[in-house]
DNA sequence: CGTATGACGTGCA
DNA sequence: GTGCACGCCATAC
């Protein structure tokens, strides 16, 4: 529970954290996806911002990618990112 | 409190 | 399929 360091509420930080953290291996959901699941579908946006700026190693972010398919953008890097999906077998 | 920005998504040309 | 512009929410300054 490190990312419980979050504001009060924690209604969508929580719900977003949660749910990346809730992803099976191998398996890949979009931002949308996660805001959705979230409460609020047109928050993805928001989703970015937060994990752009809240990278918790607890959190694996590098599961969530955008809807069109690319893996759009991760703190440690897009190649990190994929590594970690391929070996996963998240992606082929 | 208001403005600017961003790991995006969708629409249109 | 590609490129450009607009819109959305939350966070940071």
């Amino acid at each position: 529970m490190d990312f419980l360091l979050r504001p009060i509420g924690m209604d969508f930080n929580d719900k977003v954290f949660n749910i990346i953290k809730k992803i099976p291996k191998g398996e890949t959901l979009s931002y949308k996806d996660v805001a959705e699941k979230a409460g609020n579908y047109r928050a993805w946006r928001a989703v970015g911002s937060i994990l752009r700026k809240n990278y918790n190693p607890a959190i694996p972010c590098h599961r969530v990618i955008k809807s069109n398919g690319e893996l759009g953008g991760y703190n440690r890097g897009t190649a990190q990112k994929s590594s970690l999906l391929k070996k996963e077998g998240a992606i082929s």
